[in-house]
RNA sequence: GGGCUAGUGGUCUAGGGGUUAUGACGCUGCCCUUACGAGGCAGAGGUCGCCGGUUCGAAUCCGGCCUAGCCCA
């Protein structure tokens, strides 16, 4: 067996391509093609979304390449953030409050350093062509630094503020969180019904959720957060309530803390859960806010950073929330107050990486007003191309639904610091631009005390949103604020590649940042791709066990089986993994391979065109509509549809039909027109596969072609242009080709070798154009082309895409009528140019243009094709 | 609950108003042809998620529902 051996040849270009450092960005170069390369997030294991996400990126990469473009596709990786400290603590068994800040920071970005060389080598594999000499990783001081300088730039256009405002809040982690850290899970909880006594008792009755024990008239009000009681201000009811006009603007007194509520009425009150009327305290989740905000109501808060209650709790001070909530309802039940207690499923906002429950509090937190600049940043959108176009929509919708600012700072450790000191008054000294980067919690600030009030100044310990230094990326690449001239001919980038779900983060953060700061959008096209789901459809999981290791993949069957699966996936949409896409691109790639080592064979030298015959044209006619396609479909990133059409026309047209066709001509003759084509067609076709399957396209070049086209890799030779259009030859060679192979499936059906002579055949129906390529072919000793008399039949099939149009609700009966009498109608149409039908007593003339006319030779012996009629023997 | 997207032979997928619905994997039969048996040829296999509507005509357009994915509440 002599077929590909992909491993092999793998690992040899994996280390040659390094050696010859091919993909090189020039930046004294115009020309640029940028990608805004997303930077791979350092945690460690490849897994097949990003294989699949990094290989379209590629695939657009060595497409522009070969297009003549100057491309720039960084190198890069993520290493600020929450997860990787998180990473750290897990495996050394601590919090990050547990040792000195700097150590810690230390360990996290050892931990870093021992992933990225890890995910270079996992890149290598994959075949990816980012460049390093543009290679940059954001938690690096060249890269923190924009970060850096773009606050102080935004503070002094005065984007900035500082405030008290209620903030999502992980009490475990200690953090802020932005709404993208939130995860919601559904969780069972506890609804329990508690007693409200009416402060005024009069003229009441008894309803649903109203009653009267010895203690007086009470309201029953159902509640999730009984610990929140303390910090109640407000009850609801929806106004369609039959309770309504009974409850409305009465009060009713909280249970334990004694304070009273009002009772308003509210549409947004659920009438069927609970008891249909609602406690609102201020800052119990979301909800709650917004009551807050309509109604005005003090910001009362009853937990602390840490999650324990504090003293407007009363006696709950100091407990943690779950530990509070089992208290006061063992209280309330003591005294009387608890009526019922049930069993519910709810959904709960919960820190995405340790799990636990969200809550709201007021914190002192840094801003970046957004909330002016939706217009700007739609405007921005509007301006750039997305593929695919609704995603764009996700955009819009998110950011018109925005309803706060940008929290931007965090209290965490392995992230860029903001470059601030305040003092004990809270004025602010911020960073000169030239010390940036800086970290004001050990370096000095630029003047010694509070020009303000001369007091001592002290660094700040919050830190940015990892969203603050991941949106800067197009600003890093275009060398903002290193080398203005670069920057001006760099910016904005050409493409933004990333996947659906962080377009309300990272490209929209981006879009923001971009705009806020130089006043334009930061790319032209944005790129949004799909999730990769389990060969079941669902989401990967290990804990479903339907996780595809990508690296595996590779190790069995090469990267660039796995790269023809990722061709297969629709942008934008989520693709489940396909084991059978593997199968298929391997004998993809076999077929390839032994086509090519076919034509390598009969190339002694670079060919000159020759003499074309008609199949030539054909085919290289064929040849160039494909490549005029797949250039399209590349422009559009549409990689399974330009896929499909070169790997159709390979297979079903090159190899099965021409090579046949031509091998008469190279074994008898040497025809230098057929090698022109070969060779042609050979190149052509593994270019056109190159940004694909790179591996086999390269080794095939450098076996084949390399030493008659000279460029060094087939990665930076040209795409393939179009040859020809012979409107003739497309026509007349489709007719030829399917003569061949009808002939050859004769052959076949009556037992004889498909290289066997065959004595006579004559055909009719086709020119002579076609005979040396049949006779070569299907070794014919006699063929006569048109040499015996044939009588045709006719058939009228009805055409409904004119019939429909013109003759409306009678079309069905026309049609009926047509297929009726289909020979009578074709015969009379041949005949008189037209027919005449009487439907329904009306007379009505029928051409062919309502009718597709079929001719078809009339005889027993005779293959036909519509009407081409071939006689053999 | 909201926005966006998808649902097509056993499995995966193309098509996105015109009557024979594309291709792949798998399956069945035939063929041992000097590029390739990881091949060639032939074949079986489908109420295009469900219910309505628009239309001469719906897999395709519209409305509702069901299921799934992502994001948000």
């Amino acid at each position: 067996m002599n077929g590909y051996d992909a491993l092999a040849v793998e690992k040899k270009w994996q280390e040659k391509w390094k050696e010859m450092g091919i993909y090189r960005f020039d930046k004294s170069k115009g020309n640029v093609y940028s990608i805004d390369n997303p930077p791979r997030y350092a945690s460690g294991a490849l897994h097949i979304g990003h294989a699949v996400h990094y290989t379209h990126i590629d695939f657009i990469a060595r497409y522009k390449r070969m297009k003549g473009y100057n491309v720039f596709f960084p190198l890069c990786f993520d290493v600020n953030g929450i997860p990787i400290e998180e990473r750290v603590e897990r495996k050394l068994g601590i919090t990050r409050k547990d040792i000195d800040r700097h150590e810690f920071i230390k360990l996290c970005r050892e931990f870093a350093d021992s992933n990225i060389e890890e995910m270079k080598k996992q890149f290598m594999m994959l075949g990816e062509s980012m460049d390093e000499s543009i290679y940059y990783r954001t938690d690096a001081d060249y890269y923190r630094r924009l970060t850096q300088i773009s606050f102080i730039e935004l503070y002094k256009k005065g984007l900035i503020y500082k405030g008290k405002f209620p903030v999502n809040w992980c009490p475990r982690c200690m953090t802020a969180m932005a709404d993208a850290e939130i995860e919601h899970v559904k969780r069972m909880t506890k609804l329990n019904t508690i007693k409200f006594y009416l402060a005024d008792q009069e003229g009441i009755k008894e309803m649903k959720g109203v009653g009267r024990d010895e203690k007086g008239w009470y309201v029953e009000i159902a509640t999730t957060r009984p610990e929140m009681l303390s910090t109640c201000q407000l009850a609801a009811i929806n106004p369609n309530d039959e309770r309504a006009p009974y409850l409305a603007g009465r009060k009713i007194i909280a249970p334990i803390y004694g304070q009273e509520l009002k009772i308003v009425e509210d549409e947004k009150v659920d009438p069927d859960f609970g008891t249909g009327v609602v406690m609102i305290c201020t800052i119990g989740d979301k909800d709650d806010l917004d009551w807050a905000m309509k109604y005005e109501l003090e910001l009362k808060i009853c937990i602390n950073e840490d999650g324990t209650l504090n003293e407007l709790a009363g006696k709950y001070k100091g407990m943690k929330v779950e530990g509070a909530r089992k208290a006061i309802i063992e209280d309330l039940r003591k005294e009387g107050y608890l009526t019922k207690q049930e069993e519910i499923e709810q959904s709960i906002g919960v820190c995405w990486r340790c799990k636990t429950p969200i809550e709201f509090i007021q914190t002192e937190q840094w801003f970046l007003k957004m909330l002016p600049f939706k217009e700007e940043v739609l405007k921005a959108a509007d301006e750039m191309k997305w593929y695919p176009e609704h995603m764009k929509k996700r955009l819009e919708e998110w950011v018109n639904s925005l309803k706060w600012d940008w929290v931007i700072s965090r209290q965490r450790y392995f992230a860029t610091p903001l470059p601030l000191w305040e003092c004990k008054n809270g004025h602010v000294v911020l960073a000169e631009e030239e010390q940036c980067y800086v970290d004001p919690t050990i370096d000095e600030p630029p003047v010694k005390k509070c020009p303000v009030c001369g007091e001592e100044l002290k660094g700040s310990e919050h830190v940015f949103d990892t969203w603050m230094d991941s949106s800067i990326s197009p600003l890093y690449n275009t060398f903002w604020k290193r080398d203005e001239e670069l920057f001006k001919k760099l910016y904005p980038m050409s493409l933004r590649p990333q996947a659906h779900d962080i377009i309300r983060t990272w490209a929209f953060y981006t879009i923001l940042r971009g705009v806020l700061l130089t006043g334009e959008k930061p790319f032209q096209e944005v790129m949004i791709d799909g999730f990769i789901l389990a060969p079941d459809g669902k989401p990967m999981h290990t804990s479903l066990g339907n996780v595809v290791d990508p690296i595996e993949i590779m190790k069995k069957h090469g990267a660039d089986a796995l790269r023809y699966y990722a061709a297969g996936c629709k942008l934008g949409e989520d693709n489940p993994f396909r084991f059978q896409d593997l199968v298929r691109g391997k004998r993809l790639m076999n077929k390839v391979w032994n086509l090519e080592k076919f034509i390598g064979g009969v190339i002694e030298n670079k060919p000159e065109k020759g003499e074309t015959t008609l199949m030539d044209r054909w085919i290289l006619s064929l040849y160039s509509r494909v490549v005029r396609e797949a250039t399209e479909h590349m422009d559009r990133f549409e990689f399974s549809d330009a896929m499909k059409k070169i790997e159709y026309f390979i297979w079903h047209e090159f190899a099965d039909h021409y090579i046949e066709m031509v091998k008469h001509r190279i074994y008898e003759k040497k025809d230098e027109a057929a090698i022109y084509t070969l060779y042609t067609i050979g190149l052509g076709i593994v270019k056109m596969l190159a940004p694909f399957l790179p591996f086999i396209s390269e080794e095939i070049y450098n076996q084949h072609f390399k030493r008659y086209e000279g460029y060094e890799s087939i990665h930076i030779s040209p795409w393939p242009e179009e040859i020809m259009h012979d409107e003739h030859a497309l026509k007349e060679g489709e007719k030829v080709k399917k003569v061949i192979a009808r002939i050859r499936d004769w052959k076949n059906k009556n037992g004889m070798a498909l290289n066997a002579t065959i004595e006579n055949v004559k055909i009719s129906g086709i020119s002579e154009e076609g005979k040396d390529a049949i006779e070569g072919t299907l070794k014919i000793k006699n063929l006569e082309i048109g040499g015996f008399d044939v009588e045709y039949e006719y058939d009228a099939k009805p055409v409904y895409g004119k019939i429909g149009p013109s003759f409306r609700e009678k079309s069905k009966k026309i049609a009926e009528k047509i297929k009726n009498n289909s020979r009578m109608i074709a015969e009379e149409i041949e005949r008189n140019g037209y027919a005449m039908l009487e439907i329904d007593g009306e007379k009505i003339k029928i051409d062919d243009e309502f009718v597709e006319i079929i001719k078809r030779p009339k005889g027993k012996d005779l293959i036909e094709i519509e009407d081409i009629a071939i006689l053999i023997g």
